[in-house]
DNA sequence: CCTTGACCTTCCCACCGTGGGAAACTTCAC
DNA sequence: GTGAAGTTTCCCACGGTGGGAAGGTCAAGG
């Protein structure tokens, strides 16, 4: 099977299946005379794993331990189980940042007669002439900010 | 004002300030003789605009829009209402993804015994093993995935 | 046999937003 | 004048994904 079949069994890109040996969550490919990489129905079965813990947001790394006790036939459950609650609360935490964001912006939006003229809510409290009280301004707030804001982009 | 103070008071890291300027979100700054960036109080105000706005989860690109709108004095408030829409459109994507993948782990995590044992709900499930029909094995359903897939990673 | 097209290989570059750190310079207070 | 704290620019990293170039391989059809 060339990558192009794993990757169409497992649904994982094979841009994606090289990134994963590279990053060693995979162990290297067999590979013909030629050098095409070579799976079995089992690689695929470890890429459609893969791929179902990508879905449920498990970071590379996680799915690493994943596989490791997946390959473990004396796992105790506890150790998959403590490891999915940890990424169940990262979840939760996203989840919340998000739905504050969303609930905070559809005020806004709500507010917001969008029409012809120029006053306008959303505006005004980004920029922080709104009387909305809940403006945190930084200056007395340092929080921690230190990791990762929510990914909140489009576009 | 040097970059420091002006990035106490606005809550953005210097890094960042400069980053902004780089990627031409603010005019670049006024300059000392020896070089150092100089801040006026409504430098600050933008930045301030600029740190809701992403607190908000605006991408750089729609807060540039935003700043435009913003100075522009005629903007109809519709422009900037139809620009908030959309990003909660986003957030609202974003949210329903995440709360799946909650959901589903919650429920996967809620089924595992978490004891010595290796029998495990949650494995057999990213095994393709469980009996859980809710499996969408890829190899029917390749679905769009054609753009970034939600940021539920962690460490 | 040779071409053509579909596949594969590696390598580098991009996105987004943020931080880390090095090497050099400036400013200020003591 | 010396040292500390600030600033400058520059490059590199993260996560995860894709794009594309330059080249090798394979199978089918003329």
């Amino acid at each position: 099977m060339n990558i192009g079949d794993a990757a169409k069994a497992s649904g994982i890109s094979t841009k994606m299946i090289r990134h994963y040996e590279g990053v060693q969550l995979l162990p290297p490919a067999q590979r013909t005379e030629s050098g095409y990489r070579q799976y079995t129905e089992n690689d695929v079965r470890s890429l459609q794993f893969i791929r179902r813990a990508r879905d449920l947001g498990f970071s590379i790394d996680e799915i690493r331990d994943l596989l490791s006790l997946w390959q473990d036939r004396n796992r105790p459950s506890r150790q998959v189980k403590a490891l999915a609650a940890v990424h169940l609360e990262t979840l939760d935490k996203r989840l919340q940042e998000l739905q504050a964001m969303k609930s905070a912006l559809e005020h806004l939006v709500h507010c917001c007669q969008g029409n012809d003229r120029p006053d306008c809510p959303i505006l005004e409290t980004l920029a922080g002439t709104g009387n909305d009280a809940s403006d945190a301004d930084a200056s007395s707030a340092q929080r921690h900010r230190h990791g990762h804001r929510i990914t909140g982009g489009a576009a």
